[in-house]
DNA sequence: TATTGTTATACTCTATAACTATA
DNA sequence: TATAGTTATAGAGTATAACAATA
């Protein structure tokens, strides 16, 4: 055949597969992402440690890291980083002296307001040709995912 | 609060976000993926190249690139590595002496016939849970994903 | 001048093993 | 003995700049 100039090149095997269509839509929206967080220096890991300590203050680096998927060995770093920049802090646990509770500062607090604000913003761009209806479709569907030897856990 | 024993922690921020969802979903299909494919030692962005060129015998690997969101530099070593296997070849292109036209070999075209056959297995069983209907409802919406800044090119 | 394929390189992300101090 | 946090390290994936050959 070897007919492709340009513009007609056949990618309909690709198209409909969920797996190629999910990671071209997750890079598109991790773009996005970056885009709208510009001016916060904020990586989506980041948001997602800085969102589940707000949202249960006191939990230690090994709950974070089984609640988000992430190796408690590089989960670390990335606390080293948010630490640094004053917006959360480790603090000795009273109950066991091996681990740590994390909490967000009041500066982290006061930043995650915005931060989220600007994040509802990216949702809403990001969503917005699905509309609010197929956006929560879409959330539905995402959420119906289970397969065999999805344990969820440990992947970075 | 400080009540997080385990079990309860609350994700409920992140769970309602379709950037969040899609990374989730993204990294699971991938090592199911990885799962399904151990037999033929071929990667996602291989069977996309694989799958591309297969169906578009001739392409240059610019081509390719612009198709699949990959970087030209990046695409190099990917095309060495299947190479070095026999499963496709670089031949000079008749019309332009800087560029190769790509082909599976013989053995590449049947090794991707049983590939396809396992690929099609592993989109059954990661949308086993959606049922038909709901894999391409899920189709559809990923579809639909058109938000400004989304040129869809270089992504890697 | 611009493009194709290539090299070199750097930075991020992810994964594993091993260590320490506690439990 | 098992677990929490840490360190070191290795492997992918992804990004940019620059080069030679060709258009």
């Amino acid at each position: 055949m070897d007919e492709q100039e340009r513009g007609g090149i056949d990618l309909s095997a690709l198209q409909s597969s969920v797996g190629y269509r999910l990671r071209r839509v997750q890079i598109a929206a991790f773009t996005l992402f970056t885009q709208f967080m510009s001016e916060f220096d904020i990586r989506p890991t980041q948001f997602a440690i800085m969102t589940v300590i707000r949202d249960n203050p006191g939990l230690s680096q090994s709950q974070v890291s089984d609640a988000l998927g992430l190796k408690r060995a590089n989960l670390v770093p990335l606390l080293d980083g948010l630490e640094g920049r004053g917006l959360l802090v480790r603090s000795p646990s009273p109950a066991d002296r091996r681990s740590y509770c994390l909490h967000l500062t009041d500066h982290g607090q006061e930043q995650m307001r915005a931060i989220q604000t600007r994040h509802d913003a990216y949702e809403q761009e990001l969503t917005s040709s699905l509309g609010p209806a197929g956006r929560v479709a879409l959330l539905a569907l995402l959420d119906g995912f289970h397969f065999t030897g999805d344990s969820d856990g440990d992947t970075g």
